[in-house]
DNA sequence: GTAGGGTTAG
């Protein structure tokens, strides 16, 4: 009724002080909204006892609208330092911390700041962690002498505590008359956060009172710190649990790869909001787990919560996790349809998806389609780009970068140079190696020492590839040994495969790749003895060379095969499928290499039969027999693609017209019309 | 004043 008597009135004139007094009783948005509207209508508006009230309903937290806030605000002439205030408190109530920092800049040229404007912009500083920025407040704080009010200094201890200087936090704490609650909690915060567990026990124990907070940040900080166990007793002792210390527990569990604990208390719990099922979709794709992430994400869509981009980021690394492209095109096609703003990470992680899910087209397309690209944008193309062999792509995309100005950084390399290494381009890898040191002045990571052992490891130059292990500055990791030793065995160099062999398997015995690569090494060499040394030498240890194992999806469903699988229900159609292909491969004139079969067959045709059995070909027969004529097939395997499989599926790309894309432990290969896009480099 | 998001070499 009143809002009906409200808009009757409306229609009428009336002087100010009715209009005032009607804005004083306002309390919903729709009244105020209401008034706002007659304010401009009748022009009564500029009075400035009304604008006031206006915008301090508009920022106040039930209403808190920040977008007519700013109107009224910015059609007031001549704002007092108490509206700058209330504007500024809207904005931080908003989560606009960079908006509210250029506000409080903008208020410097026309008021000195009172003990109202400095915890505003101090919790913006905290906020956004901007250290320097609140250091600079600070100093001013102390100038115009606002150091000893205590809404000041509580706002200074929350900055320093969230800013990791609780050396500066714990002054100010120490110098106030009243320390409340609050900035217990934050002292307390600021040491869990600086991984000083005794001391934030210490200011526990020490606080006259706890609330529901300070068990809470202490069961964080103990979790952060690697403490789950105390943290999980602190948790069971705690007299009073909100929402937000079952959801820390949780996080807690997830951070420690105890997924178990996790879903005991996701079980449990009273009530469950956004954060709960963000922390368990993001804590299984943390543990690799990422079947249950998705799993978690559709009870969560079942029970109607909508997805936040924190929860999409997550989901969308579970599906590169698992390569499924046909998930991620349904998590795409589901951020379409919802409208949902592809934000930088998501957009990023999207890219990643595609390219890691075999789909760089689509990688393409969602990378051509974001308008403002960010660094993580082009670093996701070029390093997607790279490891499915299109280095020109890559290459052409890094150049269009720098040229439009976006700073490349560590990552952005490490694709550029595989890029590189993937097409055998020796001098741009170095051009590009030294262009990061010398005109971005990137120190260069394991990784980029990688890359580049990698590139001269594929040229052949395996010595100049030793000098380079030998001389970089840190120790090799098993991944440097393992290319150098897979680089001996595709140049035949037995004594720098033997020399990388003795460094890998002292680093990392269990690593069963390079006990295989160097016995194929020598079966290649024709060191028969050597290599049942080696197969020895594994079996001592315990050690099985890994099945090889490929999958395909086709209609949403994951087709499995291991090395010779007959579990399949299509066998039998897989099987004769196999039959064909070696016809038509004997037709086209293919002789199976059988130089690199780690098995003890004596028999030439016993080898053939293994190699056709090899997993990724039954996936490409049951590819073949399952889908559409002209629709690429995309396959996954966990080891490297045999020589002869390489060859073998360059033909059948020629054979049967179609793309086959496949995946190995490394990177994709795009067969078509008889040729792979890795041009035999890989 | 407390809880939730991605990145790299074999």
């Amino acid at each position: 009724m009143q809002t009906l008597t409200l808009s009757n009135m409306l229609h009428q004139h009336f002087p100010d002080a009715l209009h005032f007094s009607l804005l004083k009783s306002s309390k919903t948005h729709q009244e105020t909204q209401q008034l706002h509207a007659f304010s401009l209508k009748t022009g009564v508006f500029s009075h400035p006892s009304l604008s006031s009230r206006l915008l301090s309903l508009y920022a106040d937290p039930n209403i808190n609208n920040l977008r007519y806030a700013r109107s009224v605000f910015d059609r007031i002439q001549h704002p007092s330092l108490v509206l700058w205030n209330i504007i500024l408190k809207c904005y931080i109530q908003n989560q606009q911390s960079h908006e509210a920092i250029s506000l409080f800049v903008l208020l410097l040229g026309h008021f000195p700041p009172d003990e109202f404007t400095f915890p505003c912009v101090i919790k913006a500083c905290a906020k956004l962690t901007a250290l320097k920025e609140g250091k600079q407040i600070h100093g001013l704080v102390l100038k115009l002498g606002f150091g000893l009010d205590k809404f000041v200094q509580a706002s200074l201890v929350n900055l320093y505590s969230k800013c990791g200087e609780i050396g500066s936090g714990y002054t100010v704490f120490d110098q106030m008359d009243e320390k409340d609650l609050v900035s217990w909690n934050s002292l307390l915060d600021g040491y869990a956060r600086c991984g000083e567990v005794k001391a934030a026990m210490k200011v526990f124990d020490e606080m006259p009172e706890k609330d529901c907070f300070s068990w809470t940040v202490l069961i964080d900080g103990l979790a952060k710190c690697g403490e789950v166990e105390t943290a999980r007793k602190i948790f069971e002792n705690m007299p009073n649990r909100n929402l937000v210390s079952w959801n820390t527990m949780i996080n807690g569990f997830m951070k420690a790869g105890d997924t178990n604990s996790a879903c005991k208390l996701f079980d449990q719990m009273p009530t469950r909001n956004l954060i709960t099922w963000n922390s368990m979709i993001g804590g299984f794709k943390l543990n690799l787990r990422f079947l249950e992430a998705l799993e978690m994400f559709e009870r969560m869509l079942e029970e109607e919560f909508r997805p936040t981009h924190a929860t999409l980021v997550s989901v969308i690394s579970a599906v590169s996790g698992l390569a499924s492209l046909g998930t991620g095109r349904l998590i795409h096609s589901y951020i379409v349809k919802n409208g949902i703003e592809l934000d930088g990470v998501v957009g990023t992680v999207l890219i990643e998806m595609y390219s890691k899910c075999g789909g760089i087209d689509s990688a393409v397309t969602v990378f051509r389609t974001i308008s403002h690209k960010k660094l993580g944008h082009w670093t996701a193309i070029i390093v997607g780009l790279s490891i499915h062999g299109m280095a020109d792509h890559a290459l052409k995309l890094f150049l269009e970068m720098r040229r439009i100005g976006v700073k490349p950084n560590a990552i952005t390399f490490v694709g550029v140079l595989n890029a590189c290494s993937h097409v055998g381009l020796i001098n741009d890898g170095y051009k590009y190696f030294n262009m990061m040191i010398n005109e971005y002045g990137i120190k260069p990571a394991i990784e980029h020492y990688g890359c580049l052992v990698d590139i001269l490891c594929r040229a052949g130059c395996l010595e100049e590839a030793k000098d380079i292990i030998e001389e970089m500055p840190m120790r090799p990791n098993k991944v440097i040994w393992m290319t150098l030793l897979s680089g001996a065995r595709n140049h035949r160099n037995t004594k720098i495969g033997e020399y990388a062999a003795q460094y890998l398997i002292e680093l990392a015995p269990e690593t069963t790749g390079g006990y295989v690569v160097l016995s194929n090494m020598y079966a290649v060499a024709g060191e028969w003895e050597k290599v049942s040394k080696v197969r020895e030498m594994m079996k001592k240890r315990g050690l099985r060379k890994d099945p090889g194992c490929s999958s395909i999806e086709h209609k949403g469903v994951v087709h499995n095969f291991i090395v010779g699988d007959k579990s399949h229900p299509q066998t039998k159609e897989i099987y004769s499928k196999l039959a064909e292909m070696r016809e038509k491969l004997k037709l086209a004139g293919h002789v199976p290499d059988t130089s690199q079969v780690l098995l003890y067959i004596e028999e030439e045709e016993e080898k053939e039969a293994e190699l056709e059995n090899h997993s990724e070909r039954l996936a490409i027969a049951f590819g073949l027999n399952n889908t559409e004529a002209g629709c690429p097939i995309r396959i996954m395997k966990n080891l490297r693609v045999c020589s002869d499989c390489h060859s073998v599926t360059k033909l059948l790309s020629k054979i049967y017209s179609r793309e086959i894309i496949v995946r190995d432990n490394s990177r994709f290969h795009h067969f078509k019309d008889g040729l792979c896009s890795c041009k035999d480099f890989w």
